[in-house]
DNA sequence: ACTGTCGTAGAACGATCGTTCTCGGCGCCC
DNA sequence: GGGCGCCGAGAACGATCGTTCTACGACAGT
């Protein structure tokens, strides 16, 4: 297998275990198992779990990114945009092996441990931060608009998780839309 | 050391060590040795880490009730009541050792593993539910508005421990004022 | 065809950790 | 007072895991 293959092979197969059982609970010869290639390749891929670890986060944002702008590219009102985050949220939520945002479990788990883990955690809830408030200033809302509707996009997150409902979403998406009136972001295109 | 203080001694030392390191972080002998008990008594006290784990949750939960209680207890009127929520949110974010939700934390760390863990988790979360859901009916507030309040304070939880910054309460008790505004929530004793 | 390079499979190592065991000492009851 | 049981300190065990090493096979260049 030649190594942008394995390097894809191993990063999608990585993400896959490491969302579904957590971090500390997947080994690397799990990994090696599942990926197809052998530890050496694993090790020259990634000299230690920690950066596979990393790479993994950043490429789950990658994906998030890319999900997120499909979504919202196809709304008609700079005020659906905003609300299509939480259809976004709504359609991930059902997906049956939802089990929570994983840069969140990634963070609750080695936040404290893991400058390079905490990074990437920071860095793509900087990202969604500043893509919201990018919704929001192109339906001409204010910038507490978009702290507040960060909020509730992370608060929807751990709670339909804990939960284990998607509920959360349809509720977000409401209080999402009072917010929207009480900022005065009128419904036009 | 009489048994019921070694086990309050326990719980108290253990959950700040879970809480400031992660749970899979901290062994049992570092629990032992902060502690100042024997690991005989340890695993008489709790059989094994799981069980010991489920019981720091659950002394958790019982502080938290109680300082949500004190903190929610001498508020004015209702809407007060309702709001001063997010008033122990910004209080509790800006001591130096806030580390996020230990709940979160922990369902992210061992929520696929650990039924026990997700089990505490589960009904911490279903108590300020429901608690969020009582003090917005006796300030004559419909459901949904406490769904709503339920996500934006765990939203704020999650986003002032990743972004390390207090901000998030004072943001989610202003969007908390616009949703109250949104249900007719007056303020009146 | 031979050699050298690369890759894989899998064993092996060293560290950590949850859990149990051993040993020595202290108090308690007949 | 002497046996008995409980307790604390720490060693020991067994499993797991991250990482490295070994042995062997495939392939390319001359």
């Amino acid at each position: 297998m030649d190594r942008d293959t394995a390097e894809a092979q191993v990063l999608q197969t990585a993400n896959a275990l490491f969302y579904e059982r957590g971090i500390q609970a997947v080994g690397m010869d799990a990994i090696r198992d599942a990926a197809g290639v052998s530890l050496k390749r694993l090790y020259q891929l990634f000299p230690a779990k920690d950066e596979l670890v990393e790479a993994c986060l950043r490429e789950r944002d990658r994906g998030v990114r890319n999900t997120l702008d499909r979504f919202t590219a196809n709304a008609a009102t700079p005020r659906d945009r905003v609300l299509a985050i939480f259809d976004w949220l709504d359609e991930w939520f059902r997906e049956p092996d939802f089990r929570g945002c994983g840069f969140i479990n990634a963070f609750g788990e080695l936040g404290p441990s893991s400058p390079r883990v905490t990074a990437a955690v920071h860095d793509q809830k900087v990202w969604l931060h500043q893509h919201i408030g990018e919704l929001v200033r192109m339906a001409n809302g204010p910038d507490w608009l978009a702290d507040q509707l960060f909020i509730l996009a992370n608060g929807a997150m751990v709670t339909a998780s804990i939960l284990g409902s998607a509920e959360p979403a349809r509720q977000a998406r409401t209080a999402a839309e009072h917010l929207l009136e009480a900022a005065d972001v009128a419904n036009t295109p």
